[in-house]
DNA sequence: TATTATATAGACAAGTCTATCTGTTTTTAA
DNA sequence: TTAAAAACAGATAGACTTGTCTATATAATA
């Protein structure tokens, strides 16, 4: 089950353009002119654009859990773990020039009842709205100022709100901002006060 | 200096395609028809599409944070101010079926380069942290879980994550979320415990 | 009332877009 | 080596894009 690499190539421009330049403002003509192959190879792969976009957002989601997977390995202890999210985010926006989340820009490009699309960008953002659920789940019971379903949320959202606004500002000082206030979240709060009365 | 008619509903008619079905989705054709005017008339008040664009940006900035003010002026408190900004996007979002945040939308729809659309952009989430900043200020001292600097970016980027992820689930769960965090955070905590040592 | 500004309709240029099709060449596999 | 699959180049359809232009009609103003 060997992919075409003439397929790989055609999805690798594609995805290129499309998060670089926007999906509407990519042409199916520029894609076949970089990725160099036939205007019939393209259609022969894909139905349709709208079937490229779709193989784009698959790619993405796959790519991208798979990199936050192995990014995030690398530390055991939950509260470390959750905070290496931040990191992973902020590099990765680093190497792409802070053009922001690949699936939020794609859904504010569609119409609003491109549902397909809506399902494929909210499948990814579940996915790792559940990474974080299942993390917090392993942090000591409630030791921090939110309740564990909270905090979840406060992450999820401090993560998406600063890649938002590092894209706007095009700098990193949201993220770093964000993880900050993360810190601070998972630090242990009212810790029982060694004190005798 | 009254505003010509026309130039309103043209730019009311564009306001509103840009929003619901994107910038680049919308054509200047669709825009003169759904106004019921000429397009010499649309070329004589705007020099071109992206003059457009930029009149939409700016009206939208004003408009915003006019009703943004007007909603939050009800509050005196600050804890409670804050809070009304929560409640101000979830309304705004739910009025407009959750279709995201304007500016987001568009720079996530133009080209990278594309200076001053970004400038625009940008213009108008810093108005909107500067007042978050301000009222955050008058809160008092340090009584938070979080500095005053910490909790300001804090409640920014909840307000903008959950705008994006109500805007992708299209409800607003993500936002009471959000303003139950909030909550949590603008809370009085290490209140000095009433015991004698 | 005469003049100027602003609106109208609609043709048109010049280009882009996605998608289909024909026919040829190269690669893969039996 | 031969047959099938996959690549190629490139023309073409048909619809759409932004912006300009001409010519006419209406509305405001002096």
């Amino acid at each position: 089950m060997k992919k075409s690499a003439v397929r790989e190539r055609i999805l690798k421009v594609a995805s290129r353009l499309f998060y670089e330049q926007g999906y509407n403002l990519t042409g199916i003509n520029q894609i076949i002119e970089e990725a160099d192959i036939a205007r019939a190879s393209l259609y022969n792969h894909f139905d349709s654009k709208t079937d490229l976009l779709l193989a784009y957002l698959k790619e993405a989601e796959d790519v991208w859990y798979k990199e936050m997977e192995e990014f995030t390995a690398n530390f055991f202890d939950p509260k470390h773990k959750l905070l290496a999210l931040f990191d992973f985010r902020m590099e990765r926006q680093n190497k792409r020039g802070f053009g922001g989340c690949q699936f939020i820009k794609i859904s504010a490009e569609v119409s609003r009842q491109d549902l397909v699309v809506f399902d494929a960008v909210s499948h990814q953002k579940s996915r790792l709205k559940f990474f974080i659920d299942s993390i917090v789940g392993n942090l000591p019971q409630n030791n921090q100022v939110l309740s564990h379903t909270m905090l979840s949320d406060a992450l999820f959202f401090l993560l998406e709100g600063a890649t938002v606004s590092g894209s706007i500002y095009k700098n990193q000082e949201s993220m770093l901002a964000a993880k900050a206030i993360a810190e601070k979240l998972l630090q242990d709060s009212f810790p029982q006060p060694a004190i005798k009365i």
